[in-house]
DNA sequence: CTGAAAGCGCTTACAG
DNA sequence: CTGAAAGCGCTTACAG
């Protein structure tokens, strides 16, 4: 049962509403040199012959769209959904369409679904780069299209970008730790573009205190299983680790589940909302979704406005301490 | 730093392959009444010229487009952003670009939505319909537009619908608890479209077994707080309660929490994903989310092709009893 | 198998 | 403030 009379246009409308088309164009676009009278005919015609504005149409005459694509690194990862959603919002509030994709965690499926989107008209990306995505590639994009690197930064690319401030995250989160005076700590982190930050605030932090810490470990796979299995093994071989920094939850739980007698010392930098949880177990930092999102959109305005130098935003954090059970 | 150069158009391709415009076209859309050698003339010159595919002229010329909007009611809902990952790549396996949106569980921006999305030409519309649905709009709809309704159906709509056996997965589920041997057993449901065939199945396991259950419960707000609250003032009013159905194990958990001497009488039916969990703490069924997304596409080209009479397919679930811990 | 021509539904100067 | 005309980049019959 598809488009069956799909045939009403701007000329049908201005028939109607006895005008010509341009003026029925300047009201679909909002123009302010049209008198009120024949806007008022105008609208009244649309309405009474169902007509709906044809974007594409639109979009290929005047060279402009106001469709945003957000490509997400992994829409299950509760943190990236709640993100994409915020920017949905957002986008919609500043009057763009955001077009939601997802690629997996995957550079191959990120770089073709930016190709194949490529082929429609579109304003701008937004993109969460994947762990391994290339700055060259990123930049090359950049020079054609408007482009936003959001949550992640590709290590010297020059795209603008906003995102949370990691290393002052694990920071706040590695002096908090320090105050119960652990002996021997110890930084989990993930293979996210953001693991360098995370690991810099780490560091620094014991520095401060004049603490060596133990080499960092990576888990390759986000999950608290595998964590687990990391962190027993780790344990294993360095029995005299006493507190962990986990650059998330996920891996927090992970490193719990493997060594309960730790619980009092290990905090988690990212906090990942957790849909059957019904308090924080993890002294953590909070992500502002909200304000990530409304920063995206003010840097994405200014670079359609003008074509600005690229910046990168820092989004503040806040630390959450865990309430003794 | 946009679109600069944007201006290679087939005629430039048919220029440079010293072919005409119309033998491009031919081969753009994948046509065989083309000449090899003029086809690998005409791909050489869109690799020379960098030329991208304007699918916006191309939809508007055709009326055809590949574009297929997926409107989830909740991204931040684990199982909902899981489904609308495998939607998207089923989607991609069958030629399809898909555009994400959330309506938020909100039926007003459900109807902005998607009469925004009118706007674009696109080729269907996946819906995951909120609870206050209107059956008359949907089917507007539908008159219009090819539309699939996912995961959850609208009463009394005959839009064609893709969605779990709901009333398969409480039964087995509610069997599976009966075989404890419970004495009061109570169902609490969420505020979905679906909670009316998850109230069905649950009645017909008890039926069954000449069970009386304690009158039904439903949770406003799908948190385990909530449901926490709302349990524990249910059990003070009941205390005899010994065994409780849940609609999903976030309410299984909130119960959990306000009744630990219940937790190997509490089985949830629609296991939602957990990221901090590493083994499913109830008795559960999974939904096959792969499965949806694949019979989705398969009722959606079979919509395109012939338009064949709506049908209505539930998908199976398989019942996963949890290890005794 | 290829070329010339018309047209999809808009916007945009440009005259009136 | 309004109208007639050109054109955005394609596809589609229709002749050759």
């Amino acid at each position: 049962m598809p488009n069956k009379a799909k045939s009403v246009t701007i000329f049908d409308v201005a028939h109607r509403a006895g005008v010509s088309k341009s003026t029925v164009s300047l009201v679909l676009t909002h123009s302010n040199k049209v008198a009120d009278k024949s806007k008022q005919k105008v609208l009244q015609a649309i309405d009474e012959l169902g007509y709906v504005y044809n974007r594409d149409a639109a979009a290929m005459r005047s060279g402009r769209s106001n469709l945003v694509v957000v490509v997400i690194d992994d829409l299950t990862n509760p943190l990236m959904a709640l993100l994409a959603k915020n920017i949905e919002q957002a986008l919609s509030e500043a009057f763009f369409q955001a077009i939601i994709v997802s690629s997996n965690n995957s550079v191959e499926r990120q770089t073709q679904l930016i190709n194949n989107l490529k082929e429609y008209k579109v304003a701008a990306f937004i993109i969460c780069p994947v762990a391994s995505t290339c700055a060259q590639w990123l930049d090359n994009l950049a020079a054609a299209y408007h482009v936003i690197s959001l949550m992640h930064e590709v290590p010297y690319s020059s795209a603008p970008c906003v995102l949370p401030d990691y290393t002052k995250t694990s920071h706040v989160v590695t002096l908090q730790l320090i105050n119960n005076s652990p002996k021997n700590i110890l930084f989990m982190g993930d293979e996210s573009l953001s693991a360098q930050g995370l690991l810099n605030g780490f560091n620094s932090a014991c520095k401060k205190h004049n603490i060596t810490p133990e080499p960092a470990i990576t888990c390759t796979k986000n999950t608290p299983l595998h964590a687990k299995q990391i962190f027993s093994s780790t344990l294993l071989n360095n029995p005299s680790i006493d507190a962990v920094v986990c650059a998330n939850n996920i891996i927090a739980h992970g490193v719990l589940a493997g060594a309960p007698h730790l619980k009092n010392n290990i905090v988690s930098c990212l906090h990942i909302p957790d849909i059957t949880e019904m308090q924080p177990r993890f002294t953590c930092a909070n992500i502002n979704t909200q304000e990530l999102a409304k920063r995206s959109i003010l840097v994405l305005q200014e670079q359609l406005q003008t074509n600005t130098a690229p910046v990168k935003t820092l989004v503040n954090v806040n630390l959450q301490i865990r309430e003794t059970p």
